[in-house]
DNA sequence: CTGAAAGCGCTTACAG
DNA sequence: CTGAAAGCGCTTACAG
């Protein structure tokens, strides 16, 4: 049932018909009951393509899976895609997601000529970030998970990264730690930065100047390579007492590192992990229950579909700006340190 | 840039631009190059609405993806899409991605009358799936990833897992072992229950009747869930020696568990697991290694998109229907087992 | 081998 | 408040 026939069902022109059932003023409030009512009946939905050539817009939101670098392929992607679907698929939008193998560039490109995305989300920015510049020039409205260090203006949504691991770090302090290790995430991107600024300033602060020498480890979060930084943190000497990890899955392999060694978590070594929610990886189903700054990835996600879908209906973007702070909860992976 | 501009430019009519570029035979060998490479040049892409209301197909596979339920939130579904949409890439498709909450109904209706998606995949099959018949009764093209025991005919692809199970469950048997535990996925689901099938199967085959009885636990494939059916097979008297877990995951817990209760993998429990190949949990990075019955997730995504795409241009249903084999792969983890 | 023209199913100025 | 009509940018019989 197309458009056509529903008018001709209602013995009314398709364009009260178009009107009425896309919410316009202009018709009369019995003539609207009725349209949206038959339509409801009979299962209308307008042709897509029809409505894209029409209106110039695809009411889908965009964005590029990579599918060959493992960078994004982790579950902490899928979650906040999960986000982003959750919120578009109830405002209506749809997510078309265009594989990409190497540069991002092509994938914008055809979103652009293409019109197939009123909008695009751009994950896992690094410092300098290319993809920003491009966007901007294909003149399609983006929305960027986390932030660059590029001038140019661009909206965006982040967690306070910085804020939360200076307070993990400050936690640990607190409790009279002195030497505290970072297992980070790929500090080519920011968020792994921020992270590690954010750490190092807790350690400066408290007159640790020194204390971050060689007490830093970056890679894909991957239980693998928690393992294998903790590992070698541990074995550094004087041994740090305590490791904060860039996520649960680096904590999940520290925690096996820490055993490994002999060794027990919260007693000999406090842990502190960041926790994205990640449905499958529960930090309070460790043992001990891992201590964690939170923050879930899929709200981030709902967040940027948002952003994004104002975006393409014309909110400007200097509105488009949020960072989210950050819980730290407190659990039994940390603890004073043994006096030695 | 659009054909009528790119045509004007040429000096040719739209109706010769449009053949050349979509490969038709009718045009002069010439011609074609100066169109393609004019094109090339330009950047021009068609505009997708207008090429999908002109031929009603849309250039997309579409997939439900559900934001609720946790079903198929896991690692092991985003493995499956990165599959999907790396061959629907290389094909020239878009993936859409259609969030549920609740029933997918609802979705497919959606896909079907707008047009949206040429074809559509079902991921995680149940026993008796209601969504075959709908999808049919759309006259949406679909393609399932994994079976169901729906009489109607469907393309499907999927793996052996009752005979990797049988397999697994066998060399177990031929190491000795005789009490061997299953620790499985969610058995609504049919490759679940394939697999309890097949490990079944191999005890009954071995004149073990009884040694299925309570020996078996299904669940999420978490962590949390592999320690927790682990330790819980372990606590039985006398004993489980094997586990066989239906993910590297389950696996993981199953590790901890034993660990826990002061045992070692590979002495006093052998443990196989099924190896989705998910790229941030290697199962030769345990220690010990695990042994696994493996079949990468991903190729089966690429299967079944190059499966859609031919459904979607015509290829007949029964052609396309696929069972991979599943490879064994011997590591450490399994050992005969101690004599008492 | 090439082109003029109809048509896909919507939306939206414009007129009344 | 409603409708006739143009137009979005393609594809594709059909004619030559």
């Amino acid at each position: 049932m197309n458009l056509r026939e529903l008018s001709a069902h209602l013995g009314l022109s398709q364009t009260t018909v178009s009107r009425a059932l896309n919410g316009y003023g202009d018709v009369a409030p019995a003539t609207r009951r009725k349209v949206v009512e038959a339509a409801e009946r009979v299962g209308y939905r307008p042709n897509s393509g029809a409505r894209r050539l029409a209106t110039g817009r695809s009411q889908a939101l965009g964005i590029a899976f990579p599918v060959d670098r493992n960078l994004l392929l982790d579950p902490h992607f899928i979650e906040f895609i999960a986000g982003v679907a959750a919120h578009a698929g109830e405002q209506g939008y749809d997510l078309t997601v265009s594989p990409t193998t190497g540069t991002e560039g092509e994938v914008y490109r055809r979103f652009a000529r293409m019109r197939t995305a009123d909008a695009v989300i751009l994950s896992g920015p690094v410092l300098e970030d290319p993809r920003i510049a491009l966007l901007r020039g294909l003149q399609l409205p983006f929305v960027v998970h986390g932030r660059t260090q590029t001038p140019l203006p661009y909206a965006f949504v982040d967690i306070d990264n910085h804020g939360a691991f200076r307070q993990a770090c400050q936690l640990l302090l607190d409790l009279g730690h002195r030497r505290i290790g970072l297992i980070n995430g790929d500090e080519s991107q920011t968020f792994a930065r921020d992270r590690r600024a954010g750490w190092s300033s807790a350690l400066m602060a408290a007159g640790l100047v020194a204390a971050t020498d060689g007490l830093a480890r970056a890679g894909a979060m991957t239980e693998e390579n928690g393992y294998r930084f903790a590992r070698d943190l541990l074995e550094t000497s004087p041994r740090p007492t305590g490791l904060i990890c860039s996520s649960v899955l680096l904590a999940f392999g520290a925690y096996r590192a820490v055993r490994d060694l002999g060794l027990a978590v919260g007693r000999d070594v406090s842990v502190i992990g960041h926790d994205d929610e990640l449905p499958f990886l529960r930090p309070h189903t460790l043992d001990p229950p891992l201590t964690v700054t939170r923050s879930p990835i899929r709200k981030a996600g709902e967040r940027v579909a948002d952003f994004a879908i104002r975006l393409a209906t014309g909110t400007p973007i200097d509105r488009l700006a949020e960072i989210k702070p950050v819980d730290l909860v407190y659990r039994g992976s940390t603890a004073a340190p043994e006096v030695r």
